[in-house]
Formats: structure tokens, sequence, C-alpha cells
DNA sequence: CGGAAACTTGAAACCTTTCAAGAGTCGTGG
DNA sequence: CCACGACTCTTGAAAGGTTTCAAGTTTCCG
């Protein structure tokens, strides 16, 4: 590893996910004032949990490296997967309500986050409102988004599975990481739950498409190899 | 009516919507902020948009009586009901991050409804940040209400639709109607349209409910004539 | 009052789930 | 470094529930 590269601070003013995280039109002093507030880089391993359910608001928290997953249980007790939270993206919204979160954060593989916490939240909507602003202006993006994509749909199982494998790619692909090509951090149990099927269909549509060589299925690495005709099924 | 209420202007230091809406929370001075901000009481009928897709960000929009659906239309096409709209409840925040809406707001009986226009809202990040903290939180309360409640889980059908009739009593019962009988102001294909589900299924099930005689259904109006059964039946 | 739209009901088809069993993978310990 | 055990993944067959297609009935509104 290159040590000098290795020994520059990390902050929000010189990362690469500027144009992802919060600091997205923000201007340097912005960034400059919310480097100052942000606690950068913080390491778990996979499995870890990053918040739980039902903990006090830990803060808003932007993954910098590595993948999560969101899990909320219902009043039921059954748990869902609400989320994949790829580098760049935010979370923590769950818990700005009512100061305690209302889903739980866990890492899939090592996951690197940098983290605005309450208090310094609060320093910032009094002192900031630019920030502020931007911070709210991601939430309603959030909003926005998740109304939009309720990837849960009653849609043929080998659509949403065609419409996740697309969007992924295209996240991946809008991070740097390769669109063709990648490891899934989601399990066939955990992606079931996330598209509303059972680990059976999953692993039999993943058959099916790969006898079919539209993609490619080792384990739990994917290629796309002919996404015309994955787009074809996303869209049925 | 009484010309006296009649002729008292409506705003936001005496709605009656107060414990639901942005002044949650806020101090009778942040009222007052917000009230001179607010322009109260557009009145809209059954099937006109407030705002529709691709709009310019129209602003905050809080619906003060009358129920309203959101729709959106996704990249093929689709037409999806993301929401049921009811009284106390804000909306718009799909326009905020892009500037442009990306869902359409329509009426589904008469609404009047209060507004935050773009120009106020700016003037409020400016100049209140804790009414600004306040929006903040709605949003991201709207954020962990529409992961956490994915209403259109792969559920059995008639699960769904007590859930539906359920949380639709409730919130009805919070804002100060009856919870055991109401006007559906959906019709069955946007009902269908919401739970994912085709109208003849939903037509299905009101008629099985209604011999089963958990619900009374004429039309549109709903009774809920067993409400311990149907929470049976919404959690299996 | 009449026509269009919304709603209801029936029967068959289709797709996912469920249940079951076997194959593969991973990590730990000998 | 290999072996073992646990867990994950795959595959098959049957069952069940929603959708689809179709036709009839009711409601709404001009």
């Amino acid at each position: 590893m290159n040590s000098v590269l290795a020994n520059l601070k990390i902050d929000c003013t010189n990362c690469r996910l500027q144009h992802l995280c919060i600091p997205r039109g923000l201007s340097k002093q912005d960034i400059q004032n919310l480097s100052d507030l942000v606690q950068n880089d913080t390491l778990v391993h996979k499995g870890d949990f990053i918040y739980r359910q039902g903990d006090d608001f830990y803060g808003l928290i932007a993954i910098s490296a590595g993948s999560a997953k969101m899990l909320s249980t219902d009043s039921e007790g059954n748990e869902n997967l609400t989320n994949l939270v790829l580098p760049g993206e935010l979370i923590g919204f769950d818990g700005v309500a009512t100061k305690a979160h209302q889903c739980s954060a866990v890492a899939l593989e090592t996951v690197n986050y940098c983290k605005l916490n309450p208090a310094e939240l609060d320093v910032l909507c009094n002192q900031f409102p630019s920030l502020l602003r931007e911070l709210f202006s991601h939430s309603c993006e959030a909003i926005t988004e998740s109304q939009r994509n309720p990837g849960h749909k009653n849609q043929a199982a080998s659509k949403k599975l065609a419409q996740f494998l697309l969007a992924l790619s295209n996240r991946l692909m809008s991070r740097g990481f390769s669109a063709t090509e990648f490891n899934l951090t989601l399990n066939r149990q955990d992606l079931a739950l996330y598209l509303n099927l059972t680990p059976e269909t999953i692993s039999r549509l993943f058959s099916k498409l790969h006898k079919e060589k539209i993609i490619s299925v080792t384990g739990k690495n994917i290629q796309i190899v002919n996404s015309e005709k994955l787009k074809i099924i996303a869209t049925e």
C-alpha cells in the first residue's frame, strides 16, 4: 500500500464520494464546515450492527466503503430487509424524528463509515442552515425513492430480480465499480426477503437466467452476460 | 353555518390539526412565524390535480380537509398509487430534492390545503432553522414510514386488505372521525393499485368479509362490524 | 332515462410457495 | 492440509391462491 496516500487524512474535503454524499452541491466553505463536524472512518466487520432498531438516535451515517443491509422487525415480529446500502449513501434518517432507530443497519462485509453525531447535527441545524437544507433535500430524495420504487411489487419474480440486478449494476457503476461483474453481498435468503420471494425461487431464477446465458452465476459472483435480454425481462 | 366561526381566519395558530401538521412540537412564536409564511386554504375538487408529476416544485402542502391520492408513473409507463393522504398530512417532499415533482397528487373529494411556497421555504431555511428542523423531522418520519410499511408485501391478499382497513380506521380516528364507519374515497381500481392486487380480488374479498359479517360493505361505505376478527386476519 | 363506467361473480390458467431431499460451500479444529 | 459439520444453495413435485378472461349487474351522471 502506498504509505503517502495511507497517511493522508481522509475527510469530506477530499473524499472521492463527494458527488454522492452530503457535500453534493455545497460550497467549499460549507464542505469544510461539514467536515469539521463529521467523525470520519469508523470500521466495522461483516455481520456487525452499525446501529440496532430501538437504539437511541446514533447519528447520520455515510457509508464510505463496503455495503450494509437495513432490517426492520414489524409489530408481528417479521423481519424485513428494506434496503441494500452502497458507498456514498446516507442512513440513519430512521432515528431522526423519534430519536430512536426504527431499523437496524448491518454490515454485509467490512464497512467504513463517517458519522454526523446527534450533537453535531444540532450544531449544524442552528449554525449552518445551508447544510441542514442539504440534509433535508437528501431525506426528501429518500422518500421519493422509497415511494417510487416499492421494489416489492407483485410483479413476476423474474422481472423483480432483473430489475434488482440492473439497478444494482447502475449503482455500482456510478460508484466506479464494474457494471457487468460484481459480488452479491446479500445471500439468497436476504435477497428473497428484499424482493419478497423465497430463497428457492431466487435460486431457480438464477439457474434459469444462467442456463439462458443472460447472466453467469457462481455463488455470489454475478456477471451480466446479456444486458439487453436482462432489460427485456425487467420490462416484460 | 355559524357565521362568526366562518369569518374567523383559519391559520396555523388556531388550526385543529396542529398536533399532526408542521406546528407539532413548535413554540407559539415559531407557529406564528410559520403561519406568516403559509398560504392557507386553497380549495380543489374531486379529480383535480394538486400538482402533477414533472411540475416544478410547487411547495410543501398540508391537507386540511378531504383526501388525496399520490400517483407516480414509472419509467415503463405503469401508474402506481403510492399513498392515500388524509387531513393533517404533508405532501410535496417529492419535489424538494429535484425541484420537480416525482409524483402527482390528485384530490379524491373536495380538498382544502395550506401551502408553504418554494420561496417561503427558502425564507424559512435561512431565518428559522427550528422550523426547517421540524420539516426535516417530518421528512425523516415519512422515510421511516414508507420503508417500514411497504403495504404491498407479498402477503395474503386478505391480510393486506385487513391491514389497510385497520390502518385507515386508526388514522381516521386520530383525526376525529369514526373508526368504525367511513367512506372509502378510493375506488376498487385505486385500492387494487395501492395493495398490488386486481380489482376483482378486492371485490371478492369485500364480498367474503361481508358474508362473514366482519365488515359491512355498501359501495364505498364501509363499516367495521367485528374488528377483533379483522385484526386476526390482519395478523394471520 | 340511457349509456358508460364501476363493480361483482364464475371458471380456468399460471406462477410462486411449500415441503422435501440432495449437493455444494465455508470455516474450524485436529 | 484435510476432514467434519453446519449452513447455504439447488432442484423436484405437489398444492394453493391470485390473476386472467369473460359476462352479467349495479351505480353514477349528464
